[in-house]
DNA sequence: CTGATGACGGCGC
DNA sequence: TGCGCCGCCATCA
């Protein structure tokens, strides 16, 4: 269905936005609610995540602005978030991903409309 | 409509 | 860095 650019829902837009992180990177949730062209909707981005079940979607790397693992520390997802992370070659230590100060300008930059 | 909830974020101390 | 508080948004009881 080749729907105007635009017309594309929220979540499919966040959705694009998740699958667009190269392996080895992270974002923020806020980052891709940004991405997507929707400021201010972080938490959705959250929903999105959590109601999903694409098994391609590449969730392990959104964490939170601060670099840490959203999950509960300790939980199964987070353990496994951090294990997925490592698979790829992102340093995690107790729960936390060092969160490059460009990172979410630099990416943002990338990302910014020519 | 009101209040609670949550894979959030920013600020202050 | 760690923590608490409050703001923000979408859902839901």
């Amino acid at each position: 269905m080749d729907l105007p650019a635009g017309t594309r829902s929220p979540q499919q837009r966040i959705l694009d936005a998740i699958r667009a992180i190269p392996a080895g990177q992270v974002a923020s949730y806020g980052g891709i609610a940004r991405r997507a062209g929707l400021p201010g909707r972080a938490r959705l981005v959250a929903r999105v995540l959590g109601e999903s079940d694409a098994p391609e979607l590449p969730w392990h790397r959104i964490l939170r602005s601060d670099g840490r693992i959203a999950f509960a520390p300790g939980t199964r997802p987070w353990r496994e978030q951090a294990k997925r992370l490592r698979a790829e070659g992102v340093a995690v230590r107790n729960g936390r991903v060092r969160m490059d100060a460009d990172a979410e300008t630099l990416d943002a930059a990338l990302w910014a409309p020519r």
